[in-house]
DNA sequence: CAAGGTTGCGCG
DNA sequence: AAAGCGCGCAACCTTG
């Protein structure tokens, strides 16, 4: 049921066989740290378990290494803070304080099972923050886990978020592992053509690639100042101040309002220095190796339960250099996004039947338009994003009454998660994942009295009104999607002849790269999956959550 | 000169 | 048109 791995000094590994409520069922396995992949194999094959370890992502790597994957676990580390703030598992005795969770297992390392890749620094990274749990402990913790889950107010939905973010550890560890397929010869060809050729200048004496100096040159003549640097928001100010340029911030799409001849190489500048900075050649030497970019994905990194990352910016891969991420010769890019998800998963959790008739085709947008925006879908657009965020002012604050007037089960449902915010309340997705309670300074802020301090106190109840609103619905959003490449991760590993691998992943949008030959076959697993998806979180309620599969040579073709 | 904050821009 | 949510990162800039 459960099987529980636990390093055991420098080179052996205790494998504790675990009942439902996490139980030990017998002794526990002792055996040396190089047989555990041939042993967790011949179990996973036999008994499918789900396996128990502090951190996924610490002990799946040094598997894969070996070619040794597994169906299920359960992630203590990304379980312990959920069940912590959980509105779900209030009447339990689950620990509400639980320090920061550093780091402290003390799974192996890349390497240790299999000799011919250790790495130099593998001693010296060993986290000291915390001493390491003992099996016992782990064991402890979870069957505290389990049971907390059992005597929750809502046990089905938490078990099942505790699975799909487990899950979630695999999925990406396995996408690490493989990496985004990138061609370091055509995201080159790219810099070259954009930017000129690769700057010779070492790191002493840094130059611009020709097509920055050549803008820089013209700005500064523009402008009649031949000295200041226009990376400096100070220096760039003052130089446009300076040629009558009346700005109030140096950003992109304010410069875009003024006239002045200069603003166009400026424009021009701003936007070459971002892609030599952000993705440029430095970005290519040190992320893209072996053909692909392999980003660090940190699961549930993000408070609504989104996913983060760390280093190379993997979630925020420009438009400009997605012609780089390519397909291996014979094989194709399976890029499928979920159509508005966010205004989707809004219309479940609010039960809003109005809203669900306006989903019931591909574009939501449009529904909404002919019911009540006399069909100008970017209004309704506008709209119903500005109720998930919290809009007031502008245009899409105006169109709020009518929005409300529309779907009041909708509106009332952000409405009723920003008021509690306001109040310092916590709010709950789907699933039971809660937001954090307002911090003791904010609380103190409320209980101020002068009417300054007041309007301060009121500014950040409504910031945080916008942030629990939002919260709900972006968090079930996130919910949906583990669920998503969850369902989709078991149906390929289902198919493996098809020779297909999840390698990116983004908010609402999955990609998968496989042989052109298993397009056919790959395609209505990713369609399959979202629906079950939608039947894991909400049931037979009658909304739908397509997708939109687009089948790509490299990245840019899709949308 | 290292650490931490700010600005600006990329993504959903 | 440029604000309302969530992020990461590079560069600049201030602080100690």
């Amino acid at each position: 049921m459960y099987m529980l791995l636990d390093r055991l000094g420098a080179r052996e590994a205790e494998l504790w066989p675990l009942d439902a409520q996490g139980l030990p069922q017998s002794s526990p396995r002792r055996l040396p740290i190089a047989e555990l992949p041939g042993v967790v194999r011949e179990i996973e094959a036999r008994t499918q378990p789900r396996w128990v370890w502090e951190r996924a992502q610490a002990w799946y790597p040094a598997l894969l290494d070996t070619g040794t994957t597994v169906e299920r676990c359960h992630d203590l580390s990304l379980c312990r803070p959920i069940l912590a703030a959980s509105e779900f598992t209030l009447g339990t005795d689950y620990p509400r304080e639980i320090g920061v969770v550093e780091d402290y297992f003390d799974a192996p390392s890349r390497g240790d099972l299999n000799p011919a890749q250790e790495g130099l620094f593998d001693e010296l990274e060993r986290p000291s923050q915390r001493p390491r749990a003992s099996a016992q402990e782990l064991i402890e913790e979870l069957q505290l886990q389990l049971r907390t889950v059992r005597q929750s107010q809502a046990p089905a939905r938490l078990q099942l978020l505790l699975a799909a973010e487990s899950a979630g550890a695999l999925v990406a560890t396995e996408m690490q592992y493989a990496g985004v397929p990138w061609r370091a010869d055509l995201h080159e060809k790219l810099l070259e053509e954009t930017l000129g050729p690769r700057p010779q200048g070492g790191l002493l004496s840094p130059q611009l690639p020709a097509k920055m100096q050549a803008l820089l040159e013209q700005l500064r003549q523009e402008l009649g100042n031949n000295s200041f640097n226009p990376d400096s928001p100070q220096e760039l100010m003052r130089a446009l101040h300076r040629a009558g340029i009346e700005v109030k911030t140096t950003r992109s799409w304010e410069l875009q309002k003024s006239e002045h001849p200069a603003i166009p190489p400026l424009l021009a500048y701003k936007k070459l220095a971002r892609l030599f900075s952000a993705n440029g050649w430095a970005w290519l030497d040190q992320w893209v190796s072996g053909g692909r970019f392999r980003p660090e994905y940190v699961v549930g990194g993000v408070v609504s339960g989104r996913w983060a990352s760390r280093g190379g910016g993997a979630l925020q891969i420009p438009k400009q250099v997605r012609s780089a991420v390519h397909a291996d010769t014979g094989y194709k890019l399976i890029v499928a996004d979920a159509a508005q998800l966010e205004p989707r998963v809004l219309t479940a959790l609010a039960q809003d039947r109005k809203m669900a008739e306006a989903a019931r085709d591909h574009d939501l947008y449009a529904g909404i338009a002919a019911q009540g925006f006399g069909g100008d879908r970017a209004k309704a657009k506008i709209a119903l994003l500005g109720a998930i965020y919290g809009s007031t002012t502008g245009e899409s604050g105006r169109l709020m009454p009518q929005l409300a007037r529309t779907y009041p089960q909708a509106v009332g449902l952000v409405e009723a998660a920003a008021r509690a915010g306001e109040r310092g309340e916590i709010v709950t997705t789907r699933l039971g994942r809660s937001c954090p309670a307002p911090s003791e300074r904010w609380r103190a802020a409320q209980r101020t009295s002068t009417e300054q301090e007041q309007r301060w106190a009121d500014q950040l109840a409504r910031s945080r009104g916008r942030f629990t609103r939002n919260f709900v619905v972006q968090g079930s959003a996130a919910e949906w999607a583990s669920c998503w490449l969850a369902e989709l991760r078991r149906r390929l590993r289902q198919r493996p002849e098809l020779g297909a691998e999840l390698v990116f992943f983004l908010h609402d949008e999955v990609m998968v790269h496989c042989p052109e030959s298993s397009v056919p076959q790959v395609s209505p697993l990713i369609e399959e999956a979202a629906a079950a998806a939608k039947e894991l979180l909400f049931g037979r309620a009658p909304i739908n959550f397509p997708v939109s599969v687009t089948v790509v040579d490299h990245y840019d073709q899709a949308k």
